[in-house]
DNA sequence: CGGCTCATTGATAACTCTCAACGCAGGTGG
DNA sequence: CCACCTGCGTTGAGAGTTATCAATGAGCCG
């Protein structure tokens, strides 16, 4: 019995448009890896050595300046894929917002398996499809929201993609209540805000009564149609 | 004798993975369509009807809010791929900045074309990973950077994706003076500032002799190593 | 030569950043 | 068990960058 046959993804990954024989010369040539919070996988600018699935925990894909400045350029969840196959260098790094646990592929026998396995492709392509069209839809966000627009977008998200974790229900439904994986500086950086603004707004969206916040990594959604308003 | 056979993109789009026989097939189910500046191919939230090939031209991806601000998401060239194959709406439109032409497909033909041949679903996913990767390079700039550094970016980028079009050399180096596909106003739009702002850079980037602006649409880059540094 | 669109320039306002101080919570060591 | 230290977050004051509003200018086409 592989470790596929028990993990928690493993109807959501990529992994899902193989049979159960695929599955095992897939799990030959991966292995399992758990990360701390704050532990990097990928550095930025690094060959492309390896890529994972994300069985458990959240963490982000950053890219920044020579000056240090810094950019949050995607954030991946449990099922979603890390890394770029077929060539190339990697453009960001990833690091784990919270513990997590992957599975790891060497980039070269990945790529090998992929060719192999048109199925497996294909899943792969409608991930990226789907990610790119998610990317766009951040740039409106970065290009063209104020500060109180990115916080209540972000806070819309984070509602969305959490749920199914955090929910006890179906997980369609929005989380309602949910611990955030991100410090303020790390909202900063997905928002292309500083500290301080993503701290007035969350203040201020407390104190409208939109949201609670029991302490600093919690929030609370009191004003769901207030906040889809201040979304924009 | 297709139309494919002088297709000015035919070694650099995604058909360059299929064979004789396979062009043929998939010639008769596209067809060939021209665009005047300023027409749109596809619409922000309508289902996604038609995917196609850019033959000849510049076209932007664009989307916005309710309120009418817009933000280009993507800008696309000669050989790159446009629309959303394998369901799902279309969240953004795309309309031509330049006359262009496009190879045509419907989008269910085409799905059903490319579960049929791994090896244009393979050039599609390494196409749709490289426009990921640029995509969330853009994020950096979109986020973090100033005025002055988007203007020097844009311009810089422009540079390379427009040489294999103007430039009468072999394309690997980069275009000094270029025609621009792009009002003020979408400049803007790409770089998430208002019209009087990016005008404002052209002013001083020209008054420091970085570059010069024989007109309205042409740009020439005077000091490379200058822009490269106001890029950040 | 108007009349149009698009771009530039200027003055002012608004928003967000920067810099600085303070507060809170958790962990450590006495 | 408490005091202190440290990291993170909040709050405030002021500066700076970019947006907004308004007027002028340049090019193009009828």
């Amino acid at each position: 019995m592989s470790a596929c046959d028990t993990c928690l993804v493993r109807n959501r990954a990529i992994c899902s448009a193989l049979d159960k024989e695929e599955i095992g010369a897939l799990n030959a040539i991966g292995r399992r890896r758990s990360l701390v919070s704050g532990e990097s996988l990928i550095w930025e600018g690094e060959d492309s050595v390896l890529v994972a699935n994300v069985i458990e925990g959240v963490l982000k894909l950053s890219t920044g300046t020579e000056d240090g400045r810094e950019q949050i350029v995607g954030v991946v969840y449990p099922s979603d894929f890390i890394g770029r196959p077929f060539g190339g260098t990697t453009n960001h790094g990833v690091t784990a917002l919270t513990d997590a646990r992957v599975c790891v592929f060497s980039r070269s026998d990945f790529d090998a398996f992929a060719r192999e396995h048109p199925g497996l492709e294909h899943k792969l392509l409608q991930r990226t499809l789907t990610e790119l069209d998610r990317t766009r839809r951040w740039m409106l966000l970065l290009g063209r929201k104020s500060a109180s627009e990115k916080v209540a977008s972000f806070l819309m998200e984070l509602s969305d993609r959490l749920s199914p974790i955090t929910c006890e229900s179906d997980g369609s439904s929005n989380a309602t209540r949910f611990v955030l994986p991100f410090s303020r500086q790390q909202i900063a950086d997905v928002l292309g805000l500083t500290i301080e603004t993503v701290s007035r707004q969350f203040t201020r969206l407390k104190s409208e009564g939109i949201i609670d916040l029991p302490s600093r990594r919690e929030v609370v959604i009191q004003d769901r149609f207030a906040l889809v308003a201040e979304a924009g």
